[in-house]
DNA sequence: GTCTATATAACGATAGAC
DNA sequence: GTCTATCGTTATATAGAC
């Protein structure tokens, strides 16, 4: 592995742990067991590294979910499986994490890659309750849209209670909500 | 005013900006007007300035939050009036926020702060929510547990879309999914 | 490309005058 | 109670050897 991978990939871990403010290029150094001059070689400071950092676990992230929302099972499974994913609630998402943090916000260049993740998620949420619309599996009156930031928001303020309470449950409670409302949407549920 | 009270609002304005490693005791006094000596007088740190400072965000929170649980309507009513309150969305919660904060979790003293707002606001949510299932307004499968947490997570996750995408509307798109799952709860709307 | 040495500023806390 | 002066440490970046 070559020291700017190391760099990148220590990057992310740290962002993950303890955000963007939190985290200083002394600390990535280490843990990528690099020297300073590795690391403005490859990057130009602290910003740069963490940009690359964030497109990485960006990449992940929709590796994940797409393996989720794919695939020939009907939409509210797909949906279902999105929400079933394994999370760890008290390390919180990667993403929405670092949308918390002043810095972040404050650097449109960081701030656009955690915009264009949720972008992402939320239309590929919508397609699929819309496709669950077209098939006749949900109720025609559902709208994609809203329910896509319903999903999403659920999710990520489930990883805030579950943070703030330091109690999985916390998220679990949380995303089960959402998975009782999506299944509340299926037409041959009736409703109940 | 005393500098101890101009120190704890100021802390507080800048922990709901900045949070907390991204704040420092240094703005902290310039906002507050304040020498090293005071602050140091009237706390121990950094640390127990925000605990004062997170206690009165809190306060302020439960006040509203409790203006708008509290009266006479119904239950369908009062949990809107909870999600239709005044919030800046790009500003983001002042205890969520917090809850996000690598230090503030690493800290007990003050992530209970932020663990003891939730606790209170589910409480109070899930005790509005039951009372209508009691009165028969809310379908009797309601779970109201499940439902606070998905209310106070989909306003929590509202605030992290958008931040990330620097757009209110995103937060009130999860809010307005949030009042619909309410209103479909409700035993007159015929679940349509 | 990678390293260590160094620089400047900010961080968080203490000392001690008034 | 409030202030300024100062301390030791860390944050972020640069310089320059190899």
């Amino acid at each position: 592995m070559s020291k700017k991978e190391a760099l990148t990939r220590a990057a992310a871990e740290l962002l993950w742990e303890r955000g963007y403010t939190g985290t200083s290029p002394a600390m990535i150094l280490e843990r990528a067991h690099a020297g300073q001059g590795s690391m403005y070689h490859h990057f130009s400071g602290k910003a740069e590294l963490a940009a690359a950092a964030m497109e990485h676990m960006s990449d992940q992230l929709r590796s994940r979910t797409e393996d989720a929302l794919a695939g020939e099972e009907s939409a509210v499974a797909r949906v279902h499986a999105f929400l079933d994913l394994e999370r760890d609630p008290l390390a919180g998402c990667r993403m929405g994490r670092l949308a918390q943090d002043y810095e972040i916000v404050a650097d449109d260049g960081l701030r656009v890659t955690t915009a264009d993740f949720f972008t992402w998620l939320g239309d590929r949420l919508s397609a699929v309750l819309a496709e669950g619309v077209r098939a006749g599996e949900f109720r025609p009156d559902t709208d994609p849209d809203v329910m896509a930031s319903l999903i999403m928001a659920t999710v990520q303020g489930g990883y805030v209670l579950a943070r703030a309470h330091q109690d999985p449950a916390a998220f679990r409670r949380a995303v089960a909500g959402a998975k009782q409302v999506v299944a509340s949407l299926v037409v041959s549920s009736g409703q109940g």
